[in-house]
DNA sequence: GCTCCTCGAGTTCT
DNA sequence: CTCGAGGAGC
């Protein structure tokens, strides 16, 4: 046999061994086998380097460790999917489906909604020519050389002989770490004394993102591929189901769990099937797809805000693990409010480390009847924000007698923090403490909320900071921050140092050690240019947020026409009441709040002034718009502020009174509203036109 | 007085 | 994101 003959072989071997391994998972040769033909070909490449090509399985680690990621733009952008979490939602979607199609009962491609990270291949005359990440859709991340590291994506389409293959494929999928091998890797990683991935789904799209490709060459990466982006040169069969299935017989691996359903019933037959067999699969999953199967009725469906309307995914209802309550602690917040917060045994929950989890209040706690050692169980809830949902009272730890060895948790009647009465004011459900601001806790989020973004962004101070300016620096009330000076600064930070009985940085180093204080001071001087409603809202009044200081200021338009304004007055603004007008008047008749404002403004913090605003004009005047998703050329407050130049009242929430909706990348429950309303949606393109034709964007 | 809309406030983890 | 409660309209 000749040489490149030989080496032919080899590496049609391995490829073949690659694929039964990653994507079958049944070894066809043992390993010894393998790394044999591994070092054969290692061998003959090397005696013959003209040979050597890059789809070479000998050549996936290139080795060279890229400076950063270059930016790919996708030639067709990666989509994001409508969710549906309620078998309703998903009626709704294949009603809708049938009215577009007129077909009764519509076949869907159906697969395992893997937790991983999205990626597109691209392969140009058979070869992998780029990886990339999803990025936000329209662009990514070029990943290609650790792409090329993972032995399930081949580095070349297998084509049947005779057969050219395609000018391009764009190939879109799913990269992620399977369980087991995640198990393995973290117990070689800690018996080494690393530090462990925390969960298979970081671990993927950390390992993907190492600018080393030998580094992530080591990480047990799979991958299964679910799609395709542009195409030339490459027959489209007729469903996607047979797509995936051309996508296979290419070489590329596909989830086992694919298979096709037909109409709701067959849907959600499948959803219970694979629910069912969530725990056994190989792989995290957060749910399950649907794609209608037909391409032309795909296309035919098209796309509403870059979701496209023929596919969604149906998720799992929120994961719930058992854990133990090992305390309950109580915080204070801004306002006073007392908020308990159950300290729980670490415990994972849908892929993240659970250790605090809000009680709300006194009543929460009372419905569930937590006590501290109770089994309970918790439950991310709405994708994110983890809660108690309910105890288990069989497992409550009880005494000889029977008894539950703990009593009902009560509030405490006085303030950790401070020691002041803790009231609740009849009918309400939150209790405070009712130190005001002789309270450590309340000054420190007062300044907090001062400090914020949203307010006077006051870059450089955060909580940590704030905490040592009221502790061990001369930091009583927010105009204090306007008379720090270096001195101060230092002083504050020996002090603080001492406490924690760490060498003092500022002495040892000198001068380097005093940049953070400079930093602060600029920070703090950058806010003395600021706007009424930010000053407003930083003021922290009760039941004044951003929205409410808005309208404050448009319609005062001064502050000192706010501050003579009576209840009365203040009754006529919009969206505020008796309570409202109240707090914003009682908060000005007291003498330090004045006494406040006037050193603020004699410590240079100023704002543009001028006449009241009462009426909106532009071409959105009347029209109340809502943003939602994410949008790629602003941020959503800097589309927020060009929308209510040109007269718009821009909302948070969705209702009949919702005049236009506009949906960014990754649009949630907002956009699924506006749909059901009949409202008005823009895409981010629309957007970004209509302010253009109104000058408020230069470009085209 | 009731109901629907909004806004405010508080929260978790990486 | 969710809950509670204020505001506004009927």
């Amino acid at each position: 046999m000749s040489v490149p003959d030989r080496i032919a072989e080899l590496r049609r071997r391995i490829a073949d061994a690659d694929r039964a391994y990653y994507l079958l998972d049944a070894p066809t040769v043992p390993d010894a086998e393998y790394d044999r033909w591994m070092r054969e070909l290692q061998g003959l490449e090397a005696a013959h380097p003209a040979l050597v090509t890059p789809e070479s399985p000998t050549q996936r680690v290139s080795g060279r460790p890229s400076a950063a990621f270059a930016e790919v733009r996708h030639a067709l952008p990666m989509l994001s999917l409508q969710n549906a979490f309620t078998e309703a939602e998903v009626a709704d979607f294949v009603r809708r489906i049938v009215e577009a199609t007129g077909e009764a009962r519509p076949a869907f491609s159906v697969e395992p909604k893997i937790d991983g990270l999205a990626v597109s291949l691209r392969y140009e005359d058979g070869l992998l020519v780029q990886g990339a990440t999803r990025g936000d859709g329209a662009r990514g991340e070029d990943v290609t050389a650790n792409l090329r590291t993972l032995r399930s994506i081949p580095l070349a389409l297998r084509m049947p002989a005779g057969e050219p293959p395609p000018a391009v494929l764009e190939v879109r999928g799913e990269v992620f770490m399977p369980k087991a091998a995640f198990e393995r890797f973290n117990a070689e990683v800690i018996a080494a004394g690393g530090k462990p991935l925390a969960n298979p789904r970081n671990g993927a799209a950390g390992s993907l993102r190492q600018l080393d490709p030998g580094i992530t060459a080591k990480r047990p990466l799979a991958f299964f591929a679910y799609g395709i982006g542009e195409v030339r040169g490459f027959a489209l069969p007729a469903t996607h189901s047979a797509l995936l299935r051309a996508l296979g017989a290419l070489g590329l691996p596909l989830s086992p769990e694919i298979d096709v359903a037909q109409g709701l019933d067959g849907v959600l037959a499948y959803h219970g099937r694979i629910a069912a067999l969530r725990d056994v699969l190989p792989y995290d999953i957060d749910g399950v797809v649907y794609k209608l199967d037909r391409l032309d009725l795909q296309e035919k469906l098209g796309f509403v805000a870059r979701a496209p309307r023929w596919a969604i995914a149906h998720k799992f209802p929120a994961q719930e693990e058992l854990t133990i309550l090992e305390g309950i602690d109580v915080q204070v917040g801004r306002t006073g409010a007392i908020t308990p917060v159950a300290r729980l045994r670490p415990v994972r929950v849908g892929g993240v480390t659970v250790t605090n989890a809000t009680l709300h209040n006194a009543d929460q706690i009372a419905r569930l009847d937590v006590r501290i050692g109770d089994t309970v169980v918790v439950r991310r809830a709405g994708d994110v924000i983890p809660e108690v949902a309910r105890i288990v009272p069989e497992r409550r730890p009880s005494g000889p007698d029977g008894q539950p060895l703990q009593p009902p948790f009560v509030l405490p009647s006085a303030c950790p923090e401070c020691g002041s009465a803790i009231e609740r004011p009849e009918g309400e459900a939150v209790a405070r403490c009712s130190g005001g601001l002789v309270c450590p806790a309340q000054r420190k989020q007062a300044l907090l909320h001062f400090a914020s973004r949203r307010a006077m962004d006051i870059e450089g101070l955060g909580e940590r900071l704030i905490e040592d300016l009221v502790d061990f620096g001369p930091v009583r009330s927010v105009a204090d921050l306007y008379t720090l000076t270096l001195d101060d600064l230092l002083a504050m930070k020996r002090r603080a140092e001492a406490r924690d009985g760490v060498t003092p940085e500022t002495v040892k180093q000198g001068k380097i050690a005093t940049r953070w204080a400079e930093n602060l001071l600029g920070g703090i001087d950058q806010s003395r240019n600021t706007t009424l409603e930010r000053l407003l809202f930083a003021l922290g009044i009760r039941d004044v947020g951003e929205a409410t200081a808005k309208q404050l200021a448009r319609w005062f338009g001064s502050l000192d026409a706010l501050m003579a304004a009576d209840v009365e007055a203040l009754l006529a603004v919009p969206d505020v009441g008796p309570v409202v007008s109240a707090r914003i008047a009682g908060f000005f008749a007291q003498p330090h709040h004045r006494a406040l404002v006037e050193r603020l403004r004699s410590h240079g913090v100023h704002w543009p002034e001028g006449p009241p605003q009462r009426t909106a004009e532009g071409p959105l005047a009347g029209r109340t718009v809502v943003l939602t998703g994410g949008l790629s050329a602003m941020g959503r407050d800097e589309a927020g502020a060009h929308l209510e130049a040109l007269g718009a009242k821009v909302a948070g929430s969705v209702s009949k009174k919702t005049s236009l909706v506009v949906a960014g990348e990754a649009a949630g429950s907002k956009l699924a509203k506006a749909r059901e309303l009949g409202i008005e949606v823009w895409e981010e393109a629309t957007l970004l036109d209509f302010l253009r034709r109104h000058g408020r964007l230069a470009g085209p």
